[in-house]
DNA sequence: GCGGTTCTTTGATCCATATCAAGCAATGGC
DNA sequence: GCCATTGCTTGATATGGATCAAAGAACCGC
């Protein structure tokens, strides 16, 4: 792992998937995240408490219960979030690309833990200087509740998906889920990338490995989607997707 | 329903679980809800755009997909919020009770809708004079932060509950979270009063009305837990009922 | 480019929970 | 206080997805 003021990342051993850091003014997902509250001025002052860092392959960023003492701000990369139970049992409770968020935490300590999936460029704010730039830019203090709410709806939808979805809607609702992030990200919403392994896609669905794969393999069959080289899907049929995900 | 100003709440036909609305300076629940974080003064100011509301059970507060004109504070009684399917399959979100918001919303509108399970009092907040109170009040901006972010971190629990626990280890959780939350109000920790159905626990849970009754009897059989009258269960072995929760 | 490791797919079987079906208990309206 | 309705429990059976098992396929380090 390296560790680098943002103006000068340590960017050796990373695929070229994770961009170099560049200064927030010209960072690549800013309009994405907590930044695009603040205008050039204010950014300089975020830059100065930003730390800049990259993380290779199952690395932890952090873990549930550390002390919580940065908010984090995902550049490049694919990131998940996830629980453990006592005997090993893993609910993944979100994965995170470029422009996405975490760290939020509870009583002091994170909640879940973060573990990077591909080679991922992270921005690292410590909390303390955070909550003083907050209560000096209070149009950051609203983009932080607005990305919080964001996400409050996207939990309540995982936890419909969860409760109440077949494994064949469930992996419609994911591969649609992850068709329209990309496109907010700037990236073609069709084929899709799907970085993650079979695993991961289970324990963030509430299912084996196998199941996911038999399901894949299924829609495969029925032409909804197409499996391509580099972990890309490509969506043949979006409607009968979305009419699978919808449970009709 | 009743409308009024929060000074003279019609509370005709309510139980007397729900007390006759107070000017906010006495609110019941204020020192748990949003408004905990204001003064005396700053209270007044609140209270002029605040509408206190009265609900009996099954009605609709507020619908998936309305325009998400109001925040809502409950202040007494028990609320469900939930999301439907096409066909009808419902997952609940949350239960909530006095001191509990609700009404965040993504793109306008809701993203659940809220249906009260007992007599409820409500005080709603229109969202337009909110945010500008919001703006004269960062305090209170960051109350309502921290409130989402609690919310999130027990929609990620919820997460680990529905994607990887038993149905036994379901129940515990839920039966110890109502515990957990009666205390934050103020109520015994135990027994617990359990307003909502078979049916809206399954919901909520995952399961079906006939797999939680069995796992219900399953506790009751095995002395950890004994039914009382009145929507009362007494909670026997709370550390038994903490090891299943855990999975231990 | 080869051998080992890890990931994915596929097959056979099992089981936790759903579904279908009654009977029983509590609740509410008049 | 009685009947109708609704909710809860229990039983029998079915099933979607888990588990156990093993054969490909992709990837990695050297």
């Amino acid at each position: 792992m390296s560790v680098s003021r943002p103006f000068a990342a340590d960017n050796r051993q990373l695929d070229p998937a994770v961009q170099p850091m560049h200064p927030c003014g010209a960072c690549p997902v800013r309009s994405l995240s907590i930044c695009a509250a603040l205008d050039y001025h204010e950014l300089d002052h975020l830059a100065e408490i930003v730390i800049a860092k990259n993380h290779a392959p199952h690395q932890t960023i952090f873990a549930e219960g550390d002390e919580a003492t940065d908010l984090f701000n995902v550049t490049g990369g694919t990131v998940m979030l996830y629980k453990l139970l006592a005997d090993g049992r893993r609910q993944i409770t979100g994965f995170l690309f470029g422009g996405d968020f975490m760290g939020l935490s509870v009583g002091g300590v994170y909640a879940y833990s973060a573990e990077a999936i591909t080679p991922v460029s992270i921005c690292r704010f410590p909390r303390k200087r955070m909550e003083q730039m907050l209560d000096d830019f209070p149009k950051m203090q609203r983009r932080l509740f607005s990305m919080a709410s964001n996400e409050l709806a996207s939990a309540q939808d995982q936890m419909l998906l969860l409760g109440r979805k077949t494994a064949k809607e469930k992996l419609a609702s994911f591969l649609l889920n992850l068709s329209r992030r990309a496109v907010r990200r700037g990236q073609p919403d069709n084929p899709i990338t799907v970085p993650m392994g079979r695993a991961d896609i289970g324990d963030y669905l509430g299912l084996t490995t196998e199941t996911v794969s038999r399901t894949v393999t299924q829609l495969k069959t029925a032409s909804i989607i197409r499996l391509l080289d580099g972990h890309k899907i490509q969506i043949v049929d979006r409607e009968a997707l979305e009419d699978i995900a919808e449970g009709l």
